[in-house]
DNA sequence: GCCGTAGGTTACGCTCGCGTAGGTAGCAGC
DNA sequence: GCTGCTACCTACGCGAGCGTAACCTACGGC
Protein backbone atom coordinates (compact mmCIF):
# COMPACT_ATOMS: atom_id res chain seq x y z
CA UNK A 1 0.00 0.00 0.00
CA UNK A 2 1.27 3.24 -1.01
CA UNK A 3 1.40 5.36 2.30
CA UNK A 4 2.23 9.24 0.58
CA UNK A 5 -0.94 10.83 1.15
CA UNK A 6 0.46 14.12 0.08
CA UNK A 7 -0.33 13.05 -3.35
CA UNK A 8 -3.88 12.35 -2.62
CA UNK A 9 -3.63 16.07 -2.17
CA UNK A 10 -2.88 16.84 -6.03
CA UNK A 11 -4.91 14.34 -7.06
CA UNK A 12 -7.79 15.60 -5.43
CA UNK A 13 -8.62 18.83 -7.35
CA UNK A 14 -8.80 16.65 -10.40
CA UNK A 15 -11.47 14.50 -8.65
CA UNK A 16 -14.99 12.80 -9.73
CA UNK A 17 -17.02 15.87 -8.10
CA UNK A 18 -20.61 15.97 -7.74
CA UNK A 19 -22.62 17.24 -10.32
CA UNK A 20 -22.08 20.57 -11.95
CA UNK A 21 -21.58 23.94 -9.96
CA UNK A 22 -18.68 22.63 -8.61
CA UNK A 23 -15.12 24.87 -7.84
CA UNK A 24 -11.80 22.49 -7.66
CA UNK A 25 -11.79 22.29 -3.49
CA UNK A 26 -8.08 23.14 -2.52
CA UNK A 27 -8.36 20.39 0.42
CA UNK A 28 -6.89 22.59 2.88
CA UNK A 29 -6.31 22.40 6.39
CA UNK A 30 -7.47 24.66 8.39
CA UNK A 31 -7.71 25.42 12.14
CA UNK A 32 -10.52 24.54 14.54
CA UNK A 33 -11.98 27.91 14.20
CA UNK A 34 -11.45 28.51 10.42
CA UNK A 35 -13.40 25.49 9.65
CA UNK A 36 -15.99 25.66 11.81
CA UNK A 37 -16.46 29.75 10.44
CA UNK A 38 -16.61 28.22 6.86
CA UNK A 39 -18.95 24.95 7.36
CA UNK A 40 -21.14 27.48 8.56
CA UNK A 41 -20.75 29.96 5.72
CA UNK A 42 -21.54 26.98 3.39
CA UNK A 43 -24.31 25.48 5.66
CA UNK A 44 -26.06 29.21 5.52
CA UNK A 45 -25.87 29.30 1.51
CA UNK A 46 -26.93 25.61 1.48
CA UNK A 47 -29.71 25.67 3.66
CA UNK A 48 -30.83 28.89 2.20
CA UNK A 49 -30.64 27.55 -1.77
CA UNK A 50 -32.64 24.43 -0.44
CA UNK A 51 -34.33 24.18 2.86
CA UNK A 52 -32.84 22.45 5.96
CA UNK A 53 -34.05 19.15 4.77
CA UNK A 54 -33.01 19.10 1.38
CA UNK A 55 -29.66 19.64 2.04
CA UNK A 56 -27.71 16.86 3.24
CA UNK A 57 -24.29 16.91 5.55
CA UNK A 58 -22.62 15.47 2.76
CA UNK A 59 -23.40 18.22 0.54
CA UNK A 60 -22.27 20.43 3.28
CA UNK A 61 -19.48 18.82 3.65
CA UNK A 62 -18.12 18.09 0.09
CA UNK A 63 -18.64 22.07 -0.78
CA UNK A 64 -16.41 22.63 2.28
CA UNK A 65 -13.95 20.42 0.76
CA UNK A 66 -13.89 17.92 3.55
CA UNK A 67 -15.72 15.05 4.56
CA UNK A 68 -18.29 14.36 6.52
CA UNK A 69 -17.25 14.06 10.17
CA UNK A 70 -15.78 17.08 10.21
CA UNK A 71 -19.01 18.46 10.64
CA UNK A 72 -19.99 16.03 12.69
CA UNK A 73 -16.80 16.85 14.83
CA UNK A 74 -17.99 20.67 14.57
CA UNK A 75 -21.44 20.45 15.42
CA UNK A 76 -22.59 17.01 16.11
CA UNK A 77 -24.49 16.85 13.66
CA UNK A 78 -26.72 18.31 10.74
CA UNK A 79 -29.61 20.03 13.33
CA UNK A 80 -26.36 21.43 15.77
CA UNK A 81 -25.19 23.40 12.32
CA UNK A 82 -28.75 24.64 11.62
CA UNK A 83 -29.26 25.73 15.13
CA UNK A 84 -26.38 27.14 15.07
CA UNK A 85 -27.04 29.27 11.58
CA UNK A 86 -30.18 30.39 12.33
CA UNK A 87 -29.01 31.62 15.96
CA UNK A 88 -25.94 33.86 14.02
CA UNK A 89 -28.71 34.81 11.77
CA UNK A 90 -31.79 36.02 13.66
CA UNK A 91 -28.89 38.26 15.93
CA UNK A 92 -27.39 39.43 13.10
CA UNK A 93 -30.83 40.52 11.47
CA UNK A 94 -31.86 41.90 14.80
CA UNK A 95 -28.81 43.88 15.15
CA UNK A 96 -28.51 45.19 11.77
CA UNK A 97 -32.44 46.96 12.73
CA UNK A 98 -31.89 47.74 15.98
CA UNK A 99 -28.23 49.56 14.56
CA UNK A 100 -30.05 51.57 11.82
CA UNK A 101 -32.51 53.03 14.26
CA UNK A 102 -31.35 56.79 15.28
CA UNK A 103 -34.29 57.59 17.11
CA UNK A 104 -36.68 60.70 16.06
CA UNK A 105 -40.59 60.51 15.07
CA UNK A 106 -42.49 57.22 14.87
CA UNK A 107 -42.66 58.12 11.10
CA UNK A 108 -38.47 58.11 10.90
CA UNK A 109 -38.58 54.89 13.11
CA UNK A 110 -40.18 53.65 10.50
CA UNK A 111 -38.55 54.71 8.13
CA UNK A 112 -34.90 53.53 9.33
CA UNK A 113 -36.56 50.14 10.77
CA UNK A 114 -37.64 49.59 6.56
CA UNK A 115 -34.55 50.77 5.25
CA UNK A 116 -32.29 48.59 7.87
CA UNK A 117 -34.76 45.62 7.45
CA UNK A 118 -34.09 45.70 3.55
CA UNK A 119 -30.33 46.46 3.63
CA UNK A 120 -30.08 43.19 5.87
CA UNK A 121 -32.15 41.45 2.72
CA UNK A 122 -30.09 43.04 0.38
CA UNK A 123 -26.29 42.04 2.44
CA UNK A 124 -27.07 38.88 3.72
CA UNK A 125 -30.18 37.42 1.34
CA UNK A 126 -29.05 33.55 1.98
CA UNK A 127 -29.57 34.20 5.92
CA UNK A 128 -32.99 36.24 5.21
CA UNK A 129 -34.37 33.01 2.96
CA UNK A 130 -33.52 31.05 6.30
CA UNK A 131 -34.96 32.96 8.51
CA UNK A 132 -38.33 33.08 5.81
CA UNK A 133 -38.46 29.55 5.27
CA UNK A 134 -40.20 27.49 8.10
CA UNK A 135 -37.43 25.24 10.17
CA UNK A 136 -36.79 22.08 10.55
CA UNK A 137 -39.24 20.08 13.11
CA UNK A 138 -40.23 23.53 15.16
CA UNK A 139 -43.31 23.61 12.54
CA UNK A 140 -43.60 19.87 12.49
CA UNK A 141 -43.95 20.05 16.36
CA UNK A 142 -47.48 21.25 18.18
CA UNK A 143 -48.01 24.80 17.29
CA UNK A 144 -47.14 26.43 14.35
CA UNK A 145 -45.13 29.10 14.28
CA UNK A 146 -42.29 30.35 11.82
CA UNK A 147 -39.20 31.81 12.44
CA UNK A 148 -40.58 35.35 11.44
CA UNK A 149 -43.60 35.03 13.68
CA UNK A 150 -40.91 34.72 16.43
CA UNK A 151 -39.46 37.70 15.24
CA UNK A 152 -42.53 39.42 14.92
CA UNK A 153 -42.83 38.93 18.63
CA UNK A 154 -39.79 41.28 19.11
CA UNK A 155 -41.87 43.85 17.61
CA UNK A 156 -44.03 44.17 19.87
CA UNK A 157 -42.30 45.35 22.33
CA UNK A 158 -41.66 48.89 20.75
CA UNK A 159 -44.91 48.59 19.00
CA UNK A 160 -46.06 48.55 22.62
CA UNK A 161 -44.49 51.59 23.97
CA UNK A 162 -45.69 53.42 20.96
CA UNK A 163 -49.69 52.37 21.03
CA UNK A 164 -49.60 53.13 25.00
CA UNK A 165 -48.55 56.98 24.12
CA UNK A 166 -50.73 57.55 21.55
CA UNK A 167 -53.88 55.74 23.28
CA UNK A 168 -54.27 52.51 21.26
CA UNK A 169 -54.89 49.32 23.42
CA UNK A 170 -51.54 47.92 23.73
CA UNK A 171 -53.02 44.54 24.04
CA UNK A 172 -53.32 44.94 19.99
CA UNK A 173 -49.51 45.24 19.28
CA UNK A 174 -48.82 41.58 18.73
CA UNK A 175 -51.49 41.46 16.36
CA UNK A 176 -50.07 44.71 14.13
CA UNK A 177 -46.73 43.36 14.70
CA UNK A 178 -47.52 40.53 12.58
CA UNK A 179 -49.27 42.39 10.13
CA UNK A 180 -46.05 44.78 9.80
CA UNK A 181 -43.69 42.06 9.71
CA UNK A 182 -45.55 39.91 7.32
CA UNK A 183 -45.73 42.95 4.56
CA UNK A 184 -42.33 43.40 4.93
CA UNK A 185 -41.26 39.69 4.87
CA UNK A 186 -43.05 38.97 1.73
CA UNK A 187 -42.27 42.26 0.13
CA UNK A 188 -38.26 40.86 1.18
CA UNK A 189 -38.65 37.71 -0.94
CA UNK A 190 -40.66 39.27 -3.53
CA UNK A 191 -37.68 42.19 -3.93
CA UNK A 192 -34.69 38.70 -3.77
CA UNK A 193 -36.42 37.41 -6.97
CA UNK A 194 -37.49 40.33 -8.96
CA UNK A 195 -34.37 42.83 -7.89
CA UNK A 196 -36.49 45.50 -9.56
CA UNK A 197 -36.49 48.90 -7.51
CA UNK A 198 -33.54 49.96 -5.48
CA UNK A 199 -34.23 49.35 -1.57
CA UNK A 200 -34.85 53.39 -1.22
CA UNK A 201 -37.64 52.92 -3.69
CA UNK A 202 -39.33 49.69 -1.93
CA UNK A 203 -38.73 51.27 1.47
CA UNK A 204 -40.44 54.39 0.42
CA UNK A 205 -43.48 52.48 -0.68
CA UNK A 206 -43.27 50.20 2.38
CA UNK A 207 -43.49 53.38 4.07
CA UNK A 208 -46.10 54.58 2.43
CA UNK A 209 -48.15 51.76 2.55
CA UNK A 210 -47.42 50.87 6.18
CA UNK A 211 -47.87 54.94 7.13
CA UNK A 212 -50.42 56.39 5.35
CA UNK A 213 -52.48 53.45 4.04
CA UNK A 214 -54.12 52.84 0.96
CA UNK A 215 -56.33 55.60 1.87
CA UNK A 216 -53.70 58.29 1.88
CA UNK A 217 -51.18 56.73 -0.29
CA UNK A 218 -48.91 58.74 -1.86
CA UNK A 219 -48.19 58.40 -5.48
CA UNK A 220 -44.33 59.10 -4.95
CA UNK A 221 -43.77 58.89 -1.84
CA UNK A 222 -40.11 59.68 -0.26
CA UNK A 223 -38.31 58.86 2.77
CA UNK A 224 -37.69 61.39 4.67
CA UNK A 225 -33.79 61.21 4.58
CA UNK A 226 -33.78 61.23 0.61
CA UNK A 227 -33.00 64.26 -1.22
CA UNK A 228 -33.93 62.54 -4.63
CA UNK A 229 -36.50 62.76 -6.76
CA UNK A 230 -37.74 59.21 -7.42
CA UNK A 231 -40.66 56.82 -8.83
CA UNK B 1 -77.97 0.11 -7.64
CA UNK B 2 -79.23 -1.69 -4.41
CA UNK B 3 -76.53 -3.73 -2.96
CA UNK B 4 -74.55 -5.07 -0.27
CA UNK B 5 -72.21 -1.95 -0.40
CA UNK B 6 -74.63 0.01 1.83
CA UNK B 7 -72.91 -1.89 4.30
CA UNK B 8 -69.53 -0.63 3.57
CA UNK B 9 -70.67 2.66 3.23
CA UNK B 10 -72.38 2.54 6.86
CA UNK B 11 -68.73 0.85 7.75
CA UNK B 12 -67.06 3.56 5.61
CA UNK B 13 -67.38 6.79 7.21
CA UNK B 14 -66.34 5.65 10.52
CA UNK B 15 -63.20 5.86 8.39
CA UNK B 16 -63.66 9.75 8.27
CA UNK B 17 -62.31 10.34 11.49
CA UNK B 18 -60.37 12.93 10.52
CA UNK B 19 -59.61 14.72 14.10
CA UNK B 20 -57.81 12.09 15.81
CA UNK B 21 -54.27 10.71 15.77
CA UNK B 22 -54.55 7.18 15.39
CA UNK B 23 -57.25 4.38 15.23
CA UNK B 24 -57.46 0.82 14.21
CA UNK B 25 -57.71 0.82 10.89
CA UNK B 26 -61.63 -0.26 10.02
CA UNK B 27 -60.43 -1.88 6.56
CA UNK B 28 -63.31 -0.53 4.67
CA UNK B 29 -63.61 -0.94 1.08
CA UNK B 30 -64.46 1.76 -0.91
CA UNK B 31 -65.00 2.68 -4.63
CA UNK B 32 -62.59 5.08 -6.63
CA UNK B 33 -63.74 7.99 -6.06
CA UNK B 34 -64.52 7.64 -2.35
CA UNK B 35 -60.95 6.12 -1.99
CA UNK B 36 -59.19 9.51 -4.18
CA UNK B 37 -61.46 11.73 -1.90
CA UNK B 38 -60.31 10.62 1.58
CA UNK B 39 -56.94 10.27 0.70
CA UNK B 40 -56.92 13.96 -0.31
CA UNK B 41 -58.12 14.43 3.00
CA UNK B 42 -55.81 12.59 4.90
CA UNK B 43 -52.89 13.79 2.55
CA UNK B 44 -54.21 17.52 3.26
CA UNK B 45 -54.53 17.12 7.07
CA UNK B 46 -51.03 15.64 7.07
CA UNK B 47 -49.41 17.86 4.53
CA UNK B 48 -50.54 20.96 6.92
CA UNK B 49 -49.33 19.16 10.18
CA UNK B 50 -45.90 17.86 9.04
CA UNK B 51 -44.99 19.41 5.52
CA UNK B 52 -44.27 17.46 2.15
CA UNK B 53 -41.05 15.83 3.13
CA UNK B 54 -42.09 15.45 6.91
CA UNK B 55 -45.19 13.21 5.74
CA UNK B 56 -44.45 10.02 4.19
CA UNK B 57 -46.62 7.98 1.51
CA UNK B 58 -46.69 5.26 4.19
CA UNK B 59 -48.54 7.43 7.02
CA UNK B 60 -51.09 8.81 4.43
CA UNK B 61 -51.86 4.94 3.20
CA UNK B 62 -52.21 4.27 7.02
CA UNK B 63 -53.99 7.19 8.01
CA UNK B 64 -56.41 6.38 4.99
CA UNK B 65 -56.88 2.29 6.56
CA UNK B 66 -54.90 1.16 3.50
CA UNK B 67 -51.79 0.20 1.91
CA UNK B 68 -49.26 2.45 0.18
CA UNK B 69 -49.81 0.69 -3.52
CA UNK B 70 -53.62 2.43 -3.38
CA UNK B 71 -52.14 5.49 -3.10
CA UNK B 72 -49.58 5.22 -6.20
CA UNK B 73 -52.60 3.60 -7.84
CA UNK B 74 -54.67 7.13 -7.64
CA UNK B 75 -52.09 9.88 -7.54
CA UNK B 76 -48.95 7.75 -9.06
CA UNK B 77 -46.84 8.65 -6.25
CA UNK B 78 -46.48 11.35 -2.99
CA UNK B 79 -45.82 14.69 -5.49
CA UNK B 80 -48.91 13.93 -7.56
CA UNK B 81 -51.07 13.76 -4.57
CA UNK B 82 -49.34 17.01 -3.68
CA UNK B 83 -50.02 18.61 -6.55
CA UNK B 84 -53.87 17.72 -6.73
CA UNK B 85 -53.95 19.12 -2.57
CA UNK B 86 -52.55 22.43 -3.66
CA UNK B 87 -54.39 22.84 -6.65
CA UNK B 88 -57.39 21.86 -5.27
CA UNK B 89 -56.54 24.57 -2.41
CA UNK B 90 -55.25 27.16 -4.22
CA UNK B 91 -59.01 27.79 -6.44
CA UNK B 92 -60.54 26.80 -2.88
CA UNK B 93 -59.52 29.75 -1.21
CA UNK B 94 -59.29 31.90 -4.98
CA UNK B 95 -63.27 30.84 -4.83
CA UNK B 96 -63.75 31.48 -1.30
CA UNK B 97 -62.53 35.29 -1.48
CA UNK B 98 -63.92 35.86 -5.11
CA UNK B 99 -67.42 34.73 -3.76
CA UNK B 100 -66.69 37.23 -0.90
CA UNK B 101 -66.72 40.48 -3.28
CA UNK B 102 -70.21 41.54 -3.81
CA UNK B 103 -68.48 44.89 -5.02
CA UNK B 104 -68.94 48.84 -4.16
CA UNK B 105 -66.20 51.36 -2.95
CA UNK B 106 -62.72 50.37 -3.14
CA UNK B 107 -62.79 50.36 1.15
CA UNK B 108 -65.64 48.16 0.97
CA UNK B 109 -64.19 45.73 -1.16
CA UNK B 110 -61.07 45.26 1.18
CA UNK B 111 -63.03 44.51 3.53
CA UNK B 112 -65.16 42.05 1.94
CA UNK B 113 -61.33 40.17 0.78
CA UNK B 114 -59.92 40.26 4.08
CA UNK B 115 -63.55 38.71 5.63
CA UNK B 116 -63.17 35.98 3.35
CA UNK B 117 -59.65 35.49 3.26
CA UNK B 118 -60.21 35.04 7.34
CA UNK B 119 -63.14 32.54 6.50
CA UNK B 120 -61.25 30.57 4.56
CA UNK B 121 -58.06 30.50 7.11
CA UNK B 122 -60.96 29.63 9.73
CA UNK B 123 -62.75 27.05 7.66
CA UNK B 124 -59.97 25.62 6.17
CA UNK B 125 -56.90 25.84 8.38
CA UNK B 126 -55.46 22.60 7.05
CA UNK B 127 -55.17 23.69 3.48
CA UNK B 128 -53.95 27.66 4.26
CA UNK B 129 -51.55 25.70 6.18
CA UNK B 130 -50.49 24.50 3.01
CA UNK B 131 -50.28 27.26 1.31
CA UNK B 132 -48.05 29.41 3.49
CA UNK B 133 -45.73 26.72 3.71
CA UNK B 134 -43.09 26.56 1.02
CA UNK B 135 -43.69 24.15 -2.06
CA UNK B 136 -42.01 20.72 -2.02
CA UNK B 137 -39.30 21.00 -5.13
CA UNK B 138 -40.48 24.64 -6.06
CA UNK B 139 -38.87 26.46 -3.49
CA UNK B 140 -35.57 24.40 -4.49
CA UNK B 141 -35.39 24.96 -7.50
CA UNK B 142 -34.02 27.97 -9.09
CA UNK B 143 -35.69 30.98 -7.50
CA UNK B 144 -37.11 31.37 -4.68
CA UNK B 145 -41.33 31.87 -5.36
CA UNK B 146 -43.80 30.38 -2.39
CA UNK B 147 -47.09 29.64 -3.15
CA UNK B 148 -48.11 32.93 -1.20
CA UNK B 149 -46.24 35.05 -3.40
CA UNK B 150 -47.60 33.55 -6.60
CA UNK B 151 -51.04 34.02 -4.99
CA UNK B 152 -50.03 37.40 -4.39
CA UNK B 153 -49.64 37.75 -8.27
CA UNK B 154 -53.52 37.12 -8.65
CA UNK B 155 -53.93 40.32 -6.68
CA UNK B 156 -52.60 41.97 -8.91
CA UNK B 157 -55.06 42.75 -11.21
CA UNK B 158 -57.16 43.97 -9.21
CA UNK B 159 -55.32 46.34 -7.81
CA UNK B 160 -53.57 47.36 -11.05
CA UNK B 161 -57.13 48.74 -11.95
CA UNK B 162 -57.62 50.71 -9.05
CA UNK B 163 -54.06 52.39 -9.10
CA UNK B 164 -55.19 53.46 -12.62
CA UNK B 165 -58.05 55.00 -11.98
CA UNK B 166 -56.62 56.54 -8.96
CA UNK B 167 -53.88 57.63 -10.83
CA UNK B 168 -50.88 55.34 -9.52
CA UNK B 169 -48.47 54.05 -11.48
CA UNK B 170 -50.25 50.49 -12.34
CA UNK B 171 -46.37 49.24 -12.49
CA UNK B 172 -45.87 48.93 -8.68
CA UNK B 173 -49.27 47.23 -7.97
CA UNK B 174 -47.04 43.70 -8.02
CA UNK B 175 -45.29 45.19 -5.25
CA UNK B 176 -48.08 46.41 -3.10
CA UNK B 177 -50.15 43.20 -3.95
CA UNK B 178 -47.14 41.38 -1.97
CA UNK B 179 -47.19 43.70 0.70
CA UNK B 180 -50.89 43.30 1.34
CA UNK B 181 -50.59 39.69 1.00
CA UNK B 182 -47.94 39.52 3.32
CA UNK B 183 -49.54 41.11 5.43
CA UNK B 184 -52.77 38.96 5.74
CA UNK B 185 -50.89 36.17 5.39
CA UNK B 186 -48.83 36.22 8.52
CA UNK B 187 -51.69 37.57 10.74
CA UNK B 188 -53.59 34.30 9.60
CA UNK B 189 -51.03 32.01 10.47
CA UNK B 190 -50.60 34.34 14.08
CA UNK B 191 -54.36 34.23 14.17
CA UNK B 192 -54.77 30.15 13.73
CA UNK B 193 -52.26 29.87 16.89
CA UNK B 194 -53.53 32.34 19.34
CA UNK B 195 -56.91 32.32 18.14
CA UNK B 196 -57.65 35.24 20.04
CA UNK B 197 -59.76 37.64 19.01
CA UNK B 198 -62.83 36.77 16.49
CA UNK B 199 -62.92 36.78 12.51
CA UNK B 200 -64.59 40.13 12.26
CA UNK B 201 -62.01 41.61 15.07
CA UNK B 202 -58.97 40.50 12.70
CA UNK B 203 -60.29 41.45 10.17
CA UNK B 204 -61.23 45.13 11.53
CA UNK B 205 -58.04 46.04 12.37
CA UNK B 206 -56.22 44.34 9.22
CA UNK B 207 -58.39 47.10 7.38
CA UNK B 208 -57.64 49.28 9.89
CA UNK B 209 -53.57 49.57 9.11
CA UNK B 210 -54.06 48.84 5.32
CA UNK B 211 -56.60 51.02 4.39
CA UNK B 212 -55.61 53.86 6.99
CA UNK B 213 -52.04 53.53 7.94
CA UNK B 214 -50.28 53.57 11.06
CA UNK B 215 -50.49 57.43 10.89
CA UNK B 216 -54.50 57.65 10.71
CA UNK B 217 -55.52 54.94 12.84
CA UNK B 218 -58.40 53.97 14.76
CA UNK B 219 -58.63 52.89 17.59
CA UNK B 220 -61.28 50.41 17.67
CA UNK B 221 -62.07 50.18 14.17
CA UNK B 222 -65.17 48.21 12.79
CA UNK B 223 -65.80 47.09 9.46
CA UNK B 224 -68.54 49.08 7.50
CA UNK B 225 -70.62 45.94 7.00
CA UNK B 226 -70.55 45.29 11.21
CA UNK B 227 -73.63 46.77 13.68
CA UNK B 228 -71.84 46.06 16.67
CA UNK B 229 -69.61 47.68 19.33
CA UNK B 230 -66.35 45.75 19.66
CA UNK B 231 -62.79 46.36 20.60
C1' DG C 1 -72.81 -20.55 -10.65
C1' DC C 2 -68.94 -18.72 -13.08
C1' DC C 3 -65.77 -15.07 -14.06
C1' DG C 4 -63.99 -10.35 -14.97
C1' DT C 5 -62.67 -6.53 -12.88
C1' DA C 6 -62.18 -3.06 -9.42
C1' DG C 7 -60.07 -2.53 -5.18
C1' DG C 8 -56.81 -4.17 -2.28
C1' DT C 9 -52.73 -6.78 -0.13
C1' DT C 10 -47.91 -8.54 1.12
C1' DA C 11 -43.37 -8.41 0.20
C1' DC C 12 -39.75 -6.83 -1.77
C1' DG C 13 -35.63 -3.81 -4.15
C1' DC C 14 -33.26 0.18 -3.98
C1' DT C 15 -31.43 4.65 -2.94
C1' DC C 16 -30.37 8.30 0.10
C1' DG C 17 -28.72 10.18 3.90
C1' DC C 18 -27.58 10.17 8.91
C1' DG C 19 -24.34 9.03 12.10
C1' DT C 20 -20.03 6.30 13.75
C1' DA C 21 -15.74 3.34 14.10
C1' DG C 22 -11.36 3.34 13.48
C1' DG C 23 -7.42 4.73 11.12
C1' DT C 24 -3.90 8.36 8.84
C1' DA C 25 -1.01 12.86 7.96
C1' DG C 26 1.23 16.72 9.59
C1' DC C 27 3.00 19.67 13.26
C1' DA C 28 4.21 20.63 17.87
C1' DG C 29 7.62 20.11 21.74
C1' DC C 30 10.89 17.88 24.44
C1' DG D 1 13.49 11.04 16.44
C1' DC D 2 9.70 9.72 19.28
C1' DT D 3 5.17 11.26 21.48
C1' DG D 4 1.08 13.04 21.17
C1' DC D 5 -2.35 16.11 19.66
C1' DT D 6 -5.23 18.20 16.14
C1' DA D 7 -7.30 17.97 11.85
C1' DC D 8 -9.01 14.93 8.68
C1' DC D 9 -9.85 10.58 6.10
C1' DT D 10 -12.21 5.92 4.32
C1' DA D 11 -15.57 2.81 5.11
C1' DC D 12 -19.31 1.05 6.99
C1' DG D 13 -24.11 0.09 9.62
C1' DC D 14 -28.55 1.05 9.38
C1' DG D 15 -33.12 2.87 9.07
C1' DA D 16 -36.52 5.54 6.44
C1' DG D 17 -39.07 5.96 2.71
C1' DC D 18 -40.15 5.70 -2.37
C1' DG D 19 -41.81 2.97 -5.72
C1' DT D 20 -43.04 -1.84 -7.90
C1' DA D 21 -44.17 -6.82 -8.76
C1' DA D 22 -47.11 -10.16 -8.03
C1' DC D 23 -50.75 -12.13 -6.00
C1' DC D 24 -55.55 -12.02 -3.63
C1' DT D 25 -60.85 -11.37 -3.10
C1' DA D 26 -65.38 -9.96 -3.21
C1' DC D 27 -69.16 -8.17 -5.97
C1' DG D 28 -72.23 -7.80 -9.66
C1' DG D 29 -73.37 -9.06 -14.55
C1' DC D 30 -74.68 -12.60 -17.44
Amino acid sequence: MPSRRDLTLVAADVGLKAPKKKAPPPRTRMTGKERREQLLDVGRSLFAEKGYEGTSVEEIASRAGVSKPVVYEHFGGKEGLYAVVVDREVSRMLGTVTEGLSGGTARELLEQAAMALLSYVENDSDGFRILVRDSPVASASGTFASLISDIAGQVEHILGREFKTRGFDPQLAPMYSQMLVGMVALTGQWWLDAQKPDREVVAAHLVNLAWNGLSGMEARPRLSSDKRDRT
